[in-house]
RNA sequence: GGAGGGGUACCCAAGCGGUCAACGGGAGCAGACUGUAAAUCUGCCGGCUCUGCCUUCGGAGGUUCGAAUCCUCCCCCCUCCA
């Protein structure tokens, strides 16, 4: 396979569309660092495993030496994407999208390659613009071309209103690709409208069409939505290494598989020998070690990694206690004990003291690992006790009195 | 502007004067099994000083011995007509 074939590969593995191939192809032929576009939103980030789909490509880009822009849009976010609901957002102060890039920064360089990045934000160039300006950017496209694009389509037909200024969200992310001359556009599928429309005003503007390249948007741990923080499926970046491994162990098997896709970096041929392994009887629970292994030691270094591993053979293959335990003070009202309900409850292992006497009676609740019946006990003041709700709420209880 | 339909617990969704802390499903949690997978079975899934008590059915009032259920006003959503 030549070098050429072998780059394309890589670059292929996991995407939904790349419009258009060949010119892909004269790109990366060409032998010239290229400038690979990625737009995104100023709102404070707290980016998980979804979002590192599309920074794993840049980094694939990087890899073969390519530049990266790193593109915050605080022009575009005070318009707000129209993608369907119409939530009005807060305008930004150039504060908080100074700090909320900063924030940018700590989380994507843990897979991007700061030499190889450079962040810019739309603002740059559109504050710069006038009204002309503006009018010219909006002249270089037609009403029934912007009507393509899906939601905009189903709300035109069903008689939603659109407002005009919906329109130019597009047309700017588009213009910003003329701004900075890209070669290659990243985005979810999602994003293939507003992509392809940077491809045309790019033409327009005299310009050689970037290549449009879509990912696809990874499901959460629940295997069926779409990896977000609102439904509570996601695994955090910043999440400790424990939990994160804890997280991708626990997704299904047929899960895993498309998790390989997106997140590893395994090469698509390791992936064929790893299905082959399974198929032949490898037991899934052993490569998906694999994949937590790799996944987590990418935001946390390898020796927690292998750390999180050995954890979680110790506390759930052989039922031991975890190598560290987390310690809690409890303050008892009067001086001499507190009901075990009420300190489930402070600890927050329990949401409220119901809801403590039902994980008792239901014998989910462990005393210094014993198991407890009885939804009266007290805990003397001045003990300290190991304290375990279900298998994964553990913590070290000391119990001192207010007085 | 007019005419209808609807707002019930995390989500969907019954209930339409007492037996309702509210059927059923989903999600979630716990127990058994296990690979913290899948599948399956069981229990839980408002709060509390817990064999009892307290607060919930869009909001505020009212009728009634008694209301999620009836009446009045208000707020919000949807459909049709103009």
């Amino acid at each position: 396979m030549s070098k050429l074939q072998e780059q394309l590969e890589r670059i292929r593995q996991g995407a939904a569309d790349i419009l258009r191939e060949e010119e892909l192809v004269t790109l990366l032929a060409s032998g010239r660092k290229l400038n690979i576009k990625a737009g995104f939103d100023p709102t404070a980030p707290d980016l998980h495993l979804g979002h590192t789909v599309l920074l794993n490509k840049l980094r694939h880009f990087q890899n073969l030496g390519h530049q990266v822009s790193f593109l915050i849009g605080d022009f575009t976010g005070m318009i707000g994407d129209p993608s369907g609901k119409s939530a009005t957002r807060p305008a930004l102060t150039a504060e908080d999208v100074a700090a909320n890039a900063i924030t940018y920064k700590d989380q994507v360089f843990k897979v991007l390659d700061p030499d190889k990045t450079t962040i810019c934000f739309n603002s740059e160039w559109m504050n710069k613009i006038n009204a002309a300006d503006l009018v010219k950017i909006a002249s270089k496209h037609t009403v029934s071309r912007m009507l393509e694009r899906d939601d905009f389509k189903k709300r035109y037909a069903s008689e939603q209103p659109i407002a005009i200024h919906e329109f130019l969200y597009p047309l700017i992310q588009a213009y910003d690709s003329v701004a900075l001359s890209s070669d290659v556009e990243l985005g979810g599928t999602d994003q293939r409208f507003n992509l392809l429309l940077g491809r045309q005003l790019q033409q327009a503007y005299g310009g050689t069409p970037q290549v449009v390249m879509t990912m696809p948007l990874l499901e959460g741990l629940d295997g069926n939505n779409k990896m977000s923080k609102s439904l509570n499926n996601y695994i955090g970046i910043n999440e400790p290494a424990g939990d994160m491994f804890g997280k991708i162990m626990k997704i299904s098997d047929d899960l895993m598989w498309r998790y390989f896709e997106l997140l590893s970096f395994k090469t698509n041929r390791e992936l064929v020998d790893i299905k082959r392994m399974v198929d032949e009887g490898k037991n899934p629970r052993d490569v998906k070690f694999e994949l937590a292994r790799e996944i987590v030691a990418r935001f946390h270094g390898t020796l927690a990694a292998e750390g999180a591993k050995a954890d979680f053979i110790n506390r759930f293959s052989e039922r031991k206690l975890p190598e560290t335990i987390e310690t809690f003070n409890v303050l008892a009202e009067n001086s001499s004990n507190i009901g075990l309900v009420q300190v489930l409850k402070s600890v927050g292992f329990c949401k409220s003291t119901s809801d403590a006497r039902r994980m008792i009676k239901q014998g989910a609740v462990r005393v210094n690992q014993e198991r407890v019946s009885s939804e009266e006990i007290t805990i003397p003041v001045g003990s300290t006790i190991l304290i375990q709700v279900g298998k994964r709420r553990i913590g070290e209880v000391a119990i001192t009195s207010s007085g």
